[in-house]
RNA sequence: CGCGGGGUAGAGCAAUGGUAGCUUGUCGGGCUCAUAACCCGAAGGUUGUAGGUUCGAGUCCUACCCCCGCAACCA
């Protein structure tokens, strides 16, 4: 395939620290992500889309030596599991990467050399609280009435060799970057930002010898690389930049089905490098800082260009509370697809969040969703348009005489298209999917503004051969612009209506024939419709 | 006086300074193509509180109350 004149677009998740079980909190990002790169397949650009896992630190070593194996023998299931799950989610990454690649530490020591070389890392003595039977430094704000919050002990003074990053050096080119650009958005993100860098950077230990399960420093093998630079560094070194022979990578997937719309003509690792920089960073609000700070600090101090955006939403509360295992308010995400379909959560995820601000999950919420827009609009649409077609047409409709619902109709149809890429250009998914199901709901609406029962009592089969056209176009376009957002769900309604599977919008925005042909076959049943409180029963006992 | 976000019908959310809307739930009506679905209508609000600016404030300003996050080396 040709693709110097494909613009590129390069998306990514933050790579995800493996310590217990994955849960919705987790997909929510991934799945926002997948949308809006297969949003941007389908308008022709060449997509990198990145994930992975962050598989080092002091925590990850503790969870392994209390389970008695080691850390990568920890890990390694987890990491397969987080594999599975987007899987299950038909999450269409194009490159998976692990902090534990060794291309991955080849890279992060060559950017720790040149960052050392450079002159913005030097030695120094890293001062803080320690508590020792935990082998842990301290915050004065994690400590809990001046104790260690783990244990419960007394903490004290102590001073360890570390490298610091020359954070400070970087401040004011970034807090410039943030107040004249849309480099981190929602603005408001942004203005927290810069409020921290007026409050004065420190430089930024960016080693520890307290334990030793992450890359070594390579000219000073006690110490090794901190999250900061091991983690944040994983979107270009999954590139290739910084490898052996500026280049060397191995995160590309195998390519997959075509249906699925995964990126098949990324093969060659060198052509990796050209994606730099990325289009869009996307994470939950808490590591804003690491990515709109430290991140782009590191960057400057390498001499790359920094990301063209970094969008940092909100998280999905349960209760109102953060998401934790330890509150045992965990909602499986496993459990939710298998039960009711993957299409089914993700279109719960990528509705539900409001651009930058924090939701809730609660399973009534969930099953509610479901039940009113994917069983009661898209579903139930689906299924009396078609055996409308096929009772009064055995199949066979095409466009003909219009009123004038039909052009208010058909003007929304057309204007959808548009409509949809501003809200994503925007990284707006949940509008974006809403403004797909507005068109749902009004096709709805054009049923009972026509009433095609009627028109046929009447006689009038012109008409009513081009309302149900005009229906079907309706479905049409709106299973193609909801491709991103639902990966199964459109595939069937195309089967149904009998039309091959449009891989781009530009192709798909009018049918050249003009008519339809769906077949007399029974009308297809989309989503079953769910028995709310029996639902609700069955989740509770399954939670147990 | 550390920084930031939020408080809007029962619930969940939306509103470039210009008629406070949407979804869900409740109540009433309609329709019969459809999965107890779909369509229409109604009820339901002192927009956290008190002031101020303005012809006009959910929106801007001031003070206060409540909830949440950050406060750097946890990720």
């Amino acid at each position: 395939m040709n693709t110097k004149n494909k613009k590129k677009y390069y998306i990514t998740t933050p790579i995800y620290y493996p310590s217990g079980a994955w849960h919705i909190g987790h997909c929510y990002t991934t799945v926002a992500c997948d949308a809006i790169a297969r949003f941007k397949r389908m308008q022709g650009y060449e997509v990198f889309y990145l994930t992975g896992t962050d598989e080092h630190g002091q925590k990850i070593l503790k969870n392994a030596t209390e389970k008695g194996i080691t850390p990568i023998e920890f890990v390694n299931p987890l990491v397969e599991n987080i594999k599975e799950l987007w899987s299950v989610l038909d999450i269409s990454y194009d490159g998976f990467i692990r902090t534990t690649d060794e291309f991955h530490k080849k890279a992060v020591q060559n950017i720790f050399t040149r960052l050392y070389e450079k002159g913005d890392i030097y030695k120094s003595v890293y001062k803080g609280k320690y508590c020792a039977p935990c082998e842990t430094f301290l915050t004065e704000t994690q400590l809990k009435d001046g104790n260690c919050p783990d244990c419960n002990r007394e903490v004290n003074d102590a001073e360890e060799e570390a490298y610091f990053f020359r954070l400070s050096k970087y401040g004011e080119q970034i807090k410039k970057h943030l107040s004249e650009t849309d480099f981190l958005v929602p603005k408001a993100r942004a203005n927290e930002m810069i409020k921290f860098i007026e409050a004065g950077l420190e430089d930024l230990a960016v080693t520890r010898t307290s334990f030793d399960w992450g890359v070594k420093v390579p000219f000073d093998e006690k110490h090794v690389i901190y999250v900061w630079i091991d983690a944040l560094s994983n979107y270009i070194t999954a590139l290739g930049h910084f490898g052996k022979e500026n280049g060397e990578c191995s995160v590309m997937c195998e390519p997959r089905d075509k249906k699925t719309n995964n990126n098949t003509t990324l093969h060659s690792p060198l052509s990796t490098l050209q994606f730099w920089p990325a289009d869009l960073h996307m994470m939950a609000k808490e590591i804003t800082r690491f990515h709109a700070i430290i991140w782009p600090a590191i960057l400057l101090s390498l001499e790359l260009s920094l990301p063209k955006q970094i969008y940092s939403h909100g998280w999905i509360l349960f209760d109102g509370g953060k998401m934790s295992k330890s509150v045992g308010n965990v909602v499986d995400p496993f459990i939710l697809s298998e039960r009711y379909s993957a299409d089914a959560l993700r279109y719960f995820l990528l509705s539900e969040l409001s651009y930058g601000q924090d939701s809730n999950y609660s399973s009534e919420q969930f099953l509610t969703k479901v039940n009113s827009d994917l069983v009661n609009d898209l579903g139930n649409l689906t299924k009396r348009t078609l055996s409308m077609v096929k009772q009064y047409f055995k199949g066979k409709v095409k466009i003909g005489k219009e009123t004038e619902h039909c052009k208010d109709f058909i003007e929304k149809v057309n204007a959808l298209n548009g409509q949809v890429d501003e809200k994503i250009k925007d990284n707006d998914v949940a509008k974006a999917i809403s403004t797909i199901f507005s068109l749902i709901s009004h096709s709805n609406k054009y049923i009972d503004l026509t009433a095609p029962w009627a028109l046929n009592k009447e006689g009038k089969f012109d008409l009513l051969s081009s309302v149900l056209f005009n229906l079907l176009e309706a479905i049409r376009v709106s299973s193609t612009l909801l491709k991103p957002f639902l990966t199964k769900t459109p595939s069937r309604i195309f089967e149904a209506i009998k039309i091959k599977e449009p891989t781009d919008f530009k192709k798909a925005l009018h049918n050249p024939k003009g008519s339809y042909n769906v077949g007399t076959n029974e009308a297809v049943m989309l989503f079953p419709r769910l028995d709310i409180k029996k639902e609700l029963e069955e989740l509770a006992s399954l939670a147990e």
